[in-house]
DNA sequence: AGCACGCCGACT
DNA sequence: GTCGGCGTGCTC
């Protein structure tokens, strides 16, 4: 009899035997459509001896119903699956579901029908229709999709269809993408950026696993140099990923690699809608999509004929994917391309020192930009020590960042102010009784945002409308907001200088691309003097008439004893501070802080990165952190207090003795109550000696929880929440 | 995870 | 005699 065994997306069941129905064909990473009890599952054919698992008899199996006509998952793809479940402690197949793309996607062609505006003015133009007539301009999608971008319910579009209103277009579901041409527009790259980029021409040619640190100041022209490793790609057919920490910098690469490449390159993010997540995911399988730039989920798609994986912003820590399977993309990519047996560049002006340690010792090859691209000098760096410059009572900035600012105002120069906090205030509480506000579902407090007049939870999404008075002692008129957030650094601006044209940047206010579209062409123009923002401006954005930035408070990120808190705040203000003087005329950043003696606040100073580095390295070997030790979490979380602390103990309880492994906790999580669900904690801090994740697997397998009972492992844990 | 099965108490 | 509570076990 011909048996297969399967990994199947199941939550429980990993790994199921069938038997091939005589005629079908499965060969190895096929999907197929399997019977399981009364209903379907959905399987890849695996090789059975890297699966675990009892075999089960030929007499209760049963025969596969179909194979789906989609081509085989490759082998370099079904390893790297298998590693990452390994390395991580996930299940696989919660692992293989990151490559799958909408279930839709599994049987192409066919048609859809989508909607778009016809500009016809309808004989009466309802509320709701004026809000979808607003919100749908430019938009085609279908029905469903258009409701929920603008809000209203999909009777008024049905409605709006009727009236003319909107017009039906058939499209083809896996209509191709526009290729892109190599030589479009070829750059003028500087002598430095040549070398870079002809070495990275030669990696993509010849192939083979071969890891780059591509490490360049900011404004070094880091893009321009791997977009000829692209172009090499394309010119020998070969495929390339390229992974952006945000999907709000993806508009602005979009324009890049148009200008660069005559197309748009392959987009695949969480924003997408359906029917262009289904095309993106069959043009990928089918090794049509050239380009694919994407959040850290398009690094487990089925890529036809991958050959090159660019991670740009590579230091940036939401790489680290935090719910789920926890895994660092960054590092995967690396992984991936080894695999691959194709090359892989790292890009960042400011690595993460386990990166520079990995070059460092030869793994990684190091190729340097160290000056900016057409002769712009990096900018001069100030501290305002807060603690003898103090703003006014009330106020957040200093009186030599006023001055600064309102100089650069009469000189007709931008200044962009940053501050890590959106909303206007990060804590509400009632001068009358003293009441605070809270999220019910976190340990956290809620967020005013004055823009939206509401009370928000940054953690869960929680939002109540800002009330007239206290919830508690019912005094009206009595809520004090309590520090800085950007909004009110914006109604700071406005305050001091009444006539600048202030922007607010933050997800709040650019969360589609076209208004991130809208804010570039409105800085670029010079029709914005002030830029108040959170981290979403600290990288990408190139404004030449930007001179002055202003770091609101530098010692945010210093709080809370996360382990990487220092290395964040200097990643954050040298990016930052790297939107400075990018045109003709000279950069200034003022760095506004309590702690001008901090290590990570001297070396910005006196702009010493390698003195900066070196002390965080000493700091780390001390700690046993990495990447000299190894770290891990395991949480555990339930609905119900008393159950979650029970599971948390009774994990503590069995924990193993060993020489190379310190087990810290149980203790309530930082962020205890998170989403509705209590948490605890144990910390885990081995020798690299020690086969951590072994360790980890021995001592969660022998134990059993109750139903409501999560545990999760993080491995390299980044959030310490 | 779902879902069926089954054993028990409560109500018509 | 019937309904429904949720503990237990199964899916190749």
């Amino acid at each position: 009899m011909n048996r297969v065994r399967l990994l199947v997306f199941n939550p429980v069941l990993n790994v199921l035997d069938y038997r091939v129905p005589d005629g079908m064909a499965t060969p190895l990473g096929a999907l197929v459509v399997a019977p399981l009890g009364p209903r379907q599952v959905l399987g890849i054919v695996w090789e059975p001896d890297q699966l675990e698992g009892e075999a089960v008899a030929d007499s209760r199996l049963r025969p596969l119903l179909e194979v789906l006509p989609v081509p085989p998952i490759p082998a370099p793809l079904r390893r790297l699956i298998e590693w990452t479940a390994d390395y991580y402690c996930a299940p696989l197949n919660a692992v293989a579901r990151m490559m799958l793309g909408p279930m839709a996607a599994l049987r192409g062609g066919g048609t859809a029908t989508e909607y778009r505006l016809t500009g016809v003015e309808p004989a009466r133009l309802t509320p709701q229709r004026a809000a979808a007539l607003d919100a749908l301009q430019g938009e085609q999608a279908s029905i469903r999709e258009l409701a929920e971008l603008a809000s209203v319910s999909d009777g008024v579009l049905r409605g709006m269809v009727s009236a003319g209103m909107l017009e039906a277009v058939t499209v083809d579901l896996d209509r191709p993408y526009p290729r892109a041409n190599p030589k479009h527009a070829a750059p003028d790259l500087s002598d430095e950026q040549a070398a870079a980029a002809d070495t990275f021409v030669a990696a993509v040619r010849d192939g083979g696993f071969q890891p780059f640190l591509l490490d360049g100041v900011t404004g070094s022209g880091k893009t321009e140099c791997y977009f000829e490793a692209v172009a090499e790609a394309l010119n020998t057919g070969k495929q390339v990923l390229v992974l952006l920490p945000e999907i709000a910098l993806t508009e602005n690469f979009l324009r890049r690699f148009e200008a660069r490449f005559g197309v748009p390159p392959v987009l695949w993010h969480s924003g997408l809608k359906q029917s262009e997540r289904r095309r993106a995911w069959r043009a990928i399988v089918a090794g049509q999509a050239q380009v694919v730039v994407g959040a850290r989920s398009a690094l487990f798609l089925p890529y036809a004929r991958l050959g090159l994986i660019v991670v740009d912003e590579a230091h940036e820590v939401s790489f680290k994917q935090d719910d789920g399977v926890r895994y660092n993309a960054r590092d995967v990519a690396v992984i991936r391309a080894r695999f691959e047996g194709i090359p892989v560049i790292l890009a960042s002006a400011t690595p993460a020192l386990e990166s520079l340690q990995l070059a460092e010792s030869g793994v990684y090859r190091k190729i340097d930009l160290p000056s900016r691209f057409g002769g712009a000098e990096l900018p001069d760096i100030q501290i305002v020590d807060l603690r003898s410059e103090a703003p006014e009572r009330g106020h957040w900035l200093s009186p030599r960042l006023v001055r600064e600012l309102k100089l650069r105002l009469e000189r007709g120069e931008q200044s962009l102010l940053f501050l890590n906090r959106r909303g206007y205030a990060p804590l509400t509480l009632c001068r009358h009784c003293g009441y605070r506000f809270q999220c019910p579902n976190c340990t956290a407090w809620l967020v005013e945002h004055r823009l939206s007049r509401r009370l928000a939870c940054h953690h869960c999404g929680h939002e109540v409308p800002v009330p007239d008075a206290c919830p508690e002692c019912h005094t009206p008129d009595c809520l004090v907001a309590c520090g800085p957030g950007v909004e009110r650094i914006a109604d700071e601006v406005a305050e001091i200088m009444p006539d600048a044209r202030v922007a607010i940047v933050t997800s709040d206010t650019l969360n589609t691309p076209e208004k991130i579209g809208e804010f570039v062409a409105a800085a670029e123009e010079k029709l914005i003097d002030v830029i108040v923002g959170t981290q979403l401006v600290t990288k990408g954005y190139h404004f030449p008439e930007l001179t002055l930035v202003g770091v609101v408070d530098a010692d945010l990120g210093l709080e809370g004893g996360d382990l990487r808190a220092a290395e964040r705040t200097y990643q954050q203000v040298a990016q930052v501070a790297g939107r400075a003087g990018r045109g003709e005329k000279p950069g200034e950043v003022l760095i506004q802080t309590r702690h001008p003696e901090a290590t990570v606040i001297a070396a910005l100073a006196a702009g010493d990165r390698d003195a900066f580095y070196a002390a965080e390295a000493e700091a780390r070997r001390d700690a046993g952190a990495p990447p000299f030790g190894r770290w891990a979490a395991i949480i555990v979380s339930s609905e119900d207090e008393a159950e979650a602390r029970d599971a948390a103990r009774a994990i503590g309880g069995t924990r193993p003795n060993l020489p190379d492994v310190m087990i810290l906790g149980p203790a309530p999580a930082p962020l205890s109550l998170l989403r509705g669900r209590y948490r605890y904690r144990l910390l885990i801090n081995a020798r690299r000696s020690a086969q951590l994740q072994d360790v980890i697997r021995q001592w969660l397998g022998g134990l059993k929880f109750p139903p409501g009972v999560r545990v999760g492992v993080d491995i390299d844990p980044y959030s310490f929440v």
